[in-house]
Parts: C-alpha cells; structure tokens; sequence
DNA sequence: GTAGCATTCAAACAAACGTTTAACTGAATC
DNA sequence: GATTCAGTTAAACGTTTGTTTGAATGCTAC
C-alpha cells in the first residue's frame, strides 16, 4: 500500500482502494484530469498519482496514453450515442405526425446527455466537459476517433432534421447542424458557462438542465432561420422571415 | 546560416531570413504551429526550427513559452477587437434609427474577424483557428488572458445588443451572446469546417466569407428566439414566435 | 580602435515525459 | 505442492521538455 509514487497525495477526488478495480480507477482519474488540463498538458504520471495505482497499470490495461484516451471518450460516448438514435426512433414511432418538429428532434440529442450530466456519481459532469474539448483539439487521433464515433449518429439525426425543414437545401442544413454542434460543445466544455450560471442564478449552479433549456430554443430558431442573402451582409437588414417548415 | 538545430529542415512556412526580424519570424512560426497542434504539444524546438532561429531567441526576446503564446494572440487580437468597437460606434453614428438591428451589430463583429482573415499574407487565416481553440483551452493563463482582452469588447456589444433587442431579459441575452461566442469560436477553430466547405462546394474552399454569412443568419435568429419555457421541455413543441425587437 | 550594447549562438541544465523491463504477488488449476 | 497466469510493483529506459549559461558576433558611438 506504499505509494511511492512521485510524490503530491493528489486531492482525492477518486473512490478509495479497494472498493473498485484498477481499470476503472484510471479511466476515473483520467477523465477528470484529461478534462481539466487537456490530452497533452496531463501526464499519466498525475493520472496513476490521483488513482492511486502503479504507473506500469496504464500500459498493461490500455497499451498506451492515446488508447486510454480513447478509452475515456468511449466509455460514455458510446451508450450515449446509441440512446440518442433509441430516443429518436422511438420519438419517431409514437409521435401521431409523420414527421418529428426540430424541438423534438433535439430534445432527443440533448436527453441523453443531460441524464449523463445528471449520472453525478459516474462523473458525467466531468466527461461532458472533456467532450467539448476533444471537439475543439486539432490532434488527428482525436479527430478521427470523434468523427467514426458520430457518424452514424450524425446521419441519423441529419435526415430527422431534413424531414422537419423540407424547405432548407441540404447543403444548408449541413452548416446549420455545424454551428449547432459547435454551440453544443462550446456550452458543454464551460468553462465559461460555469461561471456564467453562478454570476447569473447562484441557485441553479451545476444545474445542466437548465442551460440547455436554454440552449435549445436558441438553436431551432437558428435551424430555422431564413436563407442567407448572400448577396448583400453587411448592408444591414429588414426582420428576418421563417424559411424552415413546421 | 549553418543550421544545427534538432533536425528536419520542416516545411518552410515563413518567409526567408534576413527579410524578416527574429521577432516576427517567432511569433509567425508560433502562430502556424499553436494552431495545428495546440500549446501544449508544440515545443520551442519546433517553432524555432520552423523559424529558422537559435532556441535561445525566444527566452530572450519574449521571457517564457507562456509570454510568446499571450504575445502571438495580441499581435491580432488587439487590433481586431479595437476596429470591431470602433466600427460598431461608427455603425451607430451613421445609422438614421436610434437602435441598430442584430444583423449589424453582427456585421460590426464579423467584418473585422473577415478581414483578418483574408490577410492570408499576414497569416491571418492560421490566427482565427488559433484563436477559436483557445476558447476551449482550460489552461488558466489562457482563460485569464481572454477574458481580460475581451471585457471591454463584451460589454459594449452587450450594451448594443441590449438596445436591439428590448424585450429580452438582461439574463437571457448574457446566455445567448455566449452561444453565439461558441458556435462562431467553433466555426473559426474550424478543423471540421474546412472539411465541410470541402466536401459541400470545393469551389468555396479558404473563402471564409461564405462561412461566416451562413453563420449570421442563423446566429440572428438564435437571438431573437422566443424565451424559453422552462416548464415543458420534452413536450415538443408548436411554432416559435419572435420575441426580440426591431 | 575600443568600449558599449543588443543580439545570436552552441551547449548544457535538471526535470518530466511515455514506455519497458524483470521481479514479485496471490489466487486458481492440475 | 508445483504450475500457471493475470495483475501489480519499483526501477530504469532513452527522449524530449522549457530554460539558462557564457562565449561569440555585429553594430553604433566615442
């Protein structure tokens, strides 16, 4: 039980021994560190440290710092994801209209992340803040791993929404889903927001729900927005017209 | 001019000596290498390499790696952050109404950023990627340094957008701006833009213009969404109506 | 021409990095 | 009770990190 570690105890912020198993003990510390100074600036050195196992435990359960990332990101990302296209079909299956209106359709996206918020206890906090900034982090592991990860929930989501606004060309509709994964994540990642929910309700901090009460109505007016004028921005403007359908 | 750095010559992405000081070759190689990779994992080495400079040069002439990463963002920053107040109290001046519409109060933001942009000669293009994945940078000199150059720029869009949009609670327009904030941060980072205006319109490619007037709309209507009503989320929903003025 | 000054240079610094090694544990299998 | 094997351990591996050093350089001023 002699950690000779490093050094630094390390703020526990992890279960005591005993009570879990090795691998989860690091996939715990490591989400919580990898979020909060990102993939490059920790090492696995701090991540063993906060764990409380041996620096050798990363290389024997995930071969190395890369997979152990992607190990983090998968944990949660992949029962996410899949709940979000249960979610949807289901929406899809008992709503009476044949199709789902944009409202709808994103509360399927947001549920199951808000229920991981929630998940206090399984750390969802901290992994959604990770995920904002996986989105944000240029290295090409992360990159691919991301976009293989979301494809399919993508496309999925990208033809929901395409039956919602049949009036937005796809090409349109494909920008728009962009700036909506970014405001998504820009939110989630927080570092901001959180300060932003204390300064402006106290009572609601850490209260995910609702920010993204709030995010939501922000987002289908912008699906619904109507078509760019490019022809003349910065000319000013008249008061936009709804361009999308229901 | 005997180079016996680390290694590998590397691509040249800066101009040739002697046409240049040390200084901006730094700060210019700095610029191209803290976007691709992100601060933490981009060493003196490569960008003095990059530079074709001694390593020394950049302790000397900048003090630390955290001097020379604060400096490259206020090379651009400074002066980007001043024209867009400058060009909102111009927008203000000559406007015939009293209040400007969100589309121009966007527009005094956007044209700035633009122009910028297309300063590719200046490296302007590699700047506002560098500059959306800083948002997402949780380390805390990055964050302290942001908020600090941004305060005053916030508070008078703040201010502007207020006036355009009287109806809106002083809370709720505070989570709209920092939605607008990320979904243009994230589309400025934009790894997965480039890939999109690629795969949408090859024709389009590195012609930010078109990226950001896709953006507008929908970033206008964001702001003028209807509030939200926090007690029936999942609910669906019927059809928004306009809430904000003008 | 030599003093002063800012700049550049190769080399070294200690520290930290991800990964590997080989010895050691403890319970299950034969 | 010997064997096996997944798991854990301390220690070391060779690199690479940001930063510092002290000598060399080139220029301006006296």
């Amino acid at each position: 039980m002699k950690q000779t570690q490093t050094e630094a105890r390390a703020i526990r912020a992890v279960p005591p021994r005993g009570a879990t198993t090795t691998k989860t003990r690091i996939l715990d510390a490591a989400e919580s560190l990898f979020m909060e100074h990102g993939f490059e600036a920790t090492s696995l050195r701090q991540i063993t440290a906060l764990a409380e196992v041996n620096l050798a435990a990363v290389s024997y359960h995930f071969g190395s710092k890369e997979e152990l990332f992607e190990s983090v990101l998968t944990r949660r990302l992949d029962p996410m994801n899949r709940e979000r296209i249960a979610l949807l079909t289901r929406f899809e299956r008992e709503d009476a209209s044949d199709v789902l209106s944009c409202e709808r359709i994103l509360t399927a996206m947001f549920i199951p992340a808000l229920e991981l918020a929630r998940d206090r206890e399984r750390g969802g906090q901290n992994f959604l803040r990770l995920l904002g900034r996986a989105y944000a982090d240029p290295a090409p592991f992360i990159r691919r791993f991301l976009s293989e990860q979301y494809a399919v929930m993508i496309a999925r989501f990208k033809a929901a929404f395409g039956r919602a606004l049949p009036n937005l060309p796809k090409k349109e509709l494909s920008w728009r889903l962009h700036f909506v994964m970014g405001a998504l994540s820009y939110t989630l990642a927080g570092t901001d927001a959180l300060k932003l929910i204390a300064a402006l309700s106290p009572r609601d901090a850490g209260n995910d729900e609702i920010l993204l009460h709030r995010l939501a109505p922000f987002l289908v007016a912008g699906l619904k927005a109507p078509l760019p004028d490019l022809s003349e921005f910065d000319g000013g403007g008249g008061s936009p017209r709804q361009a999308g359908g229901s």
